[in-house]
DNA sequence: GTGCGTCCTCACGTCGGGTGAGGTGCAAGC
DNA sequence: GCTTGCACCTCACCCGACGTGAGGACGCAC
């Protein structure tokens, strides 16, 4: 069994010329040649074409994916561990972008200003300096609560108060819940946790019972979230987390 | 607050000439200079640069990002939710990747022989025509077990024996067990299922319950891993899957 | 023999930057 | 006051991983 450039690109989803590529730097050279001077792919190359995608679909360099497979002490048992390692890795990744994104998101929801490095926190920049400093323009600056609505609204502005409203109204019944002395594990409570989740489906993006358990964390443990739940009434907070969480359990069980 | 290029730089995780890249293409125009003629970059234009390098991470060609930012009718609520859709997919993608990853290690450890066609399944291409010929091919062709057997060979010699032994033992034993009529759900089939899944961790890759459960599963719907565990003992492979569904019950409890 | 389809080999173009070369503006040290 | 250093500037060529013709060879079909 062998088969023409035409056929290897055709299954396996690459151009013609990329194969001509891959024999010209020596990354992918065919078993064989026929008479007339045409690449001949056997199915030992198609193995290694397909590791070649594999690797260059994570973003290596040609090069790179020739020393991968070159490696003598590699056998197969070892590639497809690495390949293993890498996807988890690389699917970890990306669900923690998908939490910076949430993060991001629920701090423009309440109006919270992100200092720059936050910002790009999600691109892995563990870079713990300049933090002194740092606090200073954070704390000390003159960015107020209306200025960074401000730059949030691209809303239209009727989105943003009728959301506004949503907000406000949710704060004050579940301000009167709390002096009603009701627990956070209580019906009243869950059916308010599961408000505000439909609340940030409805205003920014599907938020499922997971995410939303993840938020009520930050809640909690980012100052600056925990103030905007507090200022509605202390204790807030802790007690909108454990009503959040209270409603996933009853949801994902 | 405005920032150089340097300190965006930085931040950001990326050069300087990226900046000036971007600058020179249009796509993050610095919102002033310097009298100096120095780039000051405002807090806009770094909330910019995130949504940039976010698409930029996922492939997306700076024109499409630029287009993606620019696109009038994409409000920031939009821009969330389709990040997130993107990530979701994203990841939905690479478990997907996983998975075959894992089928085709699993075909390797029984000698099986692949379609040129299957081994770029991974990578999306729904092609589903050729059919009849590739089927000529496959179970017309001359190529045995003994041959693709061979190929897979870059293990030591001694050491693929050595695994095909454990195979042939717990077939055996496996055979035995169900010729006493054990069921399987009972304890003697679940731990042989945990034998299973600790044999490929052993000569594999990390086996999770749940890639075992996944293995399961094509054990009965692939005809040819099938006739390999039939091949022990008629009806062997459903048996199997079902120990196996009851071993990965038990861990995840 | 004349299409046609697929293959071949140059060889230049493109995209997303990297990497100097050579020059300017400004603060600190001598 | 002068120079040294640093961060910035523009101009311009270089690179990887192909895309995109141009111009030609093979084989089969009519």
């Amino acid at each position: 069994m062998s088969y023409s450039v035409g056929q290897v690109a055709g299954f396996a989803g690459v151009t013609v010329r990329t194969l001509h590529h891959y024999d010209e730097i020596g990354l992918l050279v065919p078993g064989g040649r026929s008479h007339a001077g045409h690449r001949r792919y056997d199915d030992a190359d198609l193995d290694r074409l397909q590791q070649i995608l594999f690797y260059r679909e994570l973003g290596f360099p040609l090069e790179e994916v020739a020393a991968l497979l070159d490696d003598p002490k590699a056998d197969p048992r070892a590639q497809l561990r690495r390949q293993h390692e890498l996807l988890t890795a690389r699917i970890e990744r990306l669900q923690q972008m998908a939490a910076a994104v949430e993060h991001a998101m629920e701090a423009r929801r309440m109006g919270i200003n992100l200092t720059p490095e936050e910002k790009f926190e999600v691109f892995g920049d563990k870079d713990p300096e300049a933090h002194a400093e740092e606090a200073e323009r954070r704390w000390g600056g003159t960015e107020t609560y209306e200025e960074s609505q401000r730059r949030a609204a691209t809303y239209t502005k009727d989105d943003w108060k009728r959301m506004q409203a949503e907000v406000a109204s949710w704060g004050e019944r579940y301000d009167a819940l709390m002096a009603a002395g009701e627990p956070p594990t209580g019906e009243a409570a869950i059916a308010m946790a599961e408000e505000h989740r439909q609340h940030i489906t409805k205003w920014f993006y599907e938020c499922t019972y997971e995410i939303h358990q993840g938020l009520a964390e930050t809640y909690v443990s980012d100052e600056r979230f925990k103030e905007f739940y507090d200022s509605m009434r202390p204790g807030l907070a802790e007690h909108l987390r454990e009503a959040i969480t209270a409603n996933a359990a009853r949801h994902t069980s």
